[in-house]
RNA sequence: CGGGAUGUGGCGCAGUUGGUUAGCGUGCUGGUCUGGGGGACCAGAGGCCGUGAGUUCGAGUCUCACCAUCCCGACCA
């Protein structure tokens, strides 16, 4: 274990905290609630944008860029909208710097002052439906499929590494169709995709459900959602994508000709999951050694290390060490070997279990008088020494092992953190104690708000799966149509 | 924006009722012995004590102001 690293128990926020710093993921900048992402955090980000870029693409949709300043003007074409956003928005109003006349400081030139006021964007609706306009006209121009990997900034009270900071990056889809039925497809085919990579990438089950009018998206007519939980039983919305209808097609004018020469609005899609599920990764699998990263995005899933006395133990243990490295490899396997002599065995092993590499592999004089290899997997932090022969292919199956193993360690917890409630009382008592409720509740925004003020948990999500057998509303007996998960969340 | 706290080598901290040369852990540099779970010893480098005023013979320590950061709330992916 680290030095001086708190166990989860102690303190669920510091863990995470700490974690995140001293896995070397990320840490804070000079610049407040702004984080610098660094090399290995990003290496896991890239891996996850690779995954993400391939399924939006295999399902027909094309990157583009927009820009990342937005008039002012555009906010206020959408009222909802604006209204969801307007508070946390970073404004440039200027466009040059100056020498005082002291000569001692740089200040804002007063005389560069913008027209207009540029936002720095918080979301990109608005820029990209100005654009759209310009790229329809007709049913033949439609559907447009259109992503962006962007940064994107809102200004929050509070921010916490990975979770909320005031910039992030993310990527947002934005598309157009001709009819209703096609966009909400469409929706709903975004959120397959995004339940498909948190459960099959990240090792993090969901549950997949639209998300209450209170918590619906600024500029949605629905907003579906994958809800995760953490491991201090506390909700993460892990990745959002809303039918638009056509709010945005109105407010921006976007018509188009259909078949039949009649001029209608284009309905549309927008969709994002943004570095939040760094956040979401990190506190679904790691535990009170360090970071524990699933396989499919651990950007070193194997690393070797050799143990030896002397320099031509070295000699002999690499030659190996760097056969066995060729053959993972040849699988796609990334494997690093680690022969700094700037460090000793003991604490490479602790540096890497606490980084969360999925295997550890030791070669030593005894392995290779003995044709062995000592294999240790982080997840269970089991050890065992296997005969040398085939590694690669065993290798290989351990890495699809401890894959599955995260992602049914997880769904164990959140099974067993998940609670049919059907009392005030036991609500009440449940949710200090953290974890899924489901409860009838009668459908109303007053009980929802009610609810949040007693308790602090919101609805995450209305489940699309089972649970619609009919109820009593948990607050008010009024009558619900199906249970949905209340939890308090990030 | 309300409540609480903290600013001292890179990082984490100590520093008594004000008193001489500001310490400790870790990290860093060099060396010797080491090496199957964060090694031991030796020798080094590294400080405008957050900023600015004040009190005093004397301020890391007391007073005031400012700035910054963190934690807890309200806001949020």
């Amino acid at each position: 274990m680290a030095k001086n690293f708190p166990t989860r128990e102690e303190n669920y926020s510091q863990w995470y905290n700490d974690l995140v710093i001293k896995a070397d993921l990320a840490e804070n900048s000079a610049v407040r609630g702004c984080m610098v992402i660094k090399p290995y955090g990003f290496a896991i980000w890239e891996k996850m944008q690779a995954a993400l870029d391939k399924m939006f693409k295999d399902t027909g949709h094309q990157n583009a860029y927009f820009p990342i300043f937005i008039p002012k003007s555009f906010f206020n074409k959408e009222a909802s909208h604006v209204k969801g956003f307007a508070k946390e928005c970073a404004v440039v109003t200027h466009y040059r710097l100056k020498i005082s006349e002291d000569g001692k400081e740089i200040v804002v030139d007063e005389d560069a002052k913008l027209e207009e006021e540029l936002i720095i964007r918080p979301t990109s609706e608005t820029i990209i439906w100005d654009t759209y306009k310009k790229w329809i006209q007709s049913y033949r121009d439609l559907p447009i499929l259109v992503n962006q990997w962007a940064n994107v900034v809102r200004w929050e009270m509070r921010t916490r590494l990975f979770l909320r900071t005031t910039e992030f990056l993310w990527q947002e889809g934005h598309t157009a169709h001709a009819t209703k039925e096609e966009a909400v497809e469409e929706t709903e085919k975004i959120l397959n995709i995004y339940t498909d990579f948190a459960e099959n990438w990240m090792a993090v089950p969901v549950i997949r459900g639209t998300k209450s009018p209170n918590e619906r998206f600024a500029g949605a007519i629905e907003t579906y959602c994958i809800e995760a939980l953490m491991q201090d039983g506390k909700a993460l919305q892990s990745g959002t994508s809303h039918f638009l209808g056509q709010n945005f097609a109105k407010a921006f004018d976007v018509k188009f000709l259909t078949k039949e020469n009649k001029l209608e609005y284009v309905w549309a899609t927008s969709w994002g999951v943004s570095t939040r599920l760094m956040g979401a990764l990190i506190m679904a699998h790691s535990d009170d050694n360090g970071l524990v990263l699933p396989p499919k995005l651990a950007p070193i899933q194997v690393v070797i290390i050799p143990i030896y006395k002397k320099k031509e133990h070295l000699e002999l243990i690499s030659e190996k060490a760097n056969q066995i490295k060729k053959l993972l490899e040849k699988k796609g396997i990334s494997v690093k070997y680690d022969d700094r002599d700037t460090h000793k065995p003991g604490w490479k092993f602790s540096e890497y279990e606490f980084k969360g590499v999925p295997v550890r592999l030791v070669i030593g004089p005894r392995d290779l008088e003995n044709e062995t290899i000592e294999v240790a997997r982080r997840d269970t932090l089991e050890k065992e020494v296997l005969q040398i022969t085939d590694i690669e292919n065993k290798i290989e199956n351990l890495l699809k092992q401890i894959q599955s193993n995260l992602f049914q360690k997880a769904l164990s917890f959140r099974e067993d953190n998940t609670f049919i409630i059907d009392t005030w009382d036991e609500f009440k008592e449940r949710i200090e104690k953290g974890g899924f409720i489901l409860a009838y509740w009668d459908g109303t925004a007053e009980t929802e708000q009610k609810i949040k003020d007693e308790t602090k948990a919101t609805i995450r999500t209305i489940p699309i799966e089972n649970l619609h057998e009919e109820g009593e509303c948990i607050y008010t007996g009024k009558p619900s149509k199906q249970r949905v998960v209340f939890a308090r969340a990030y």
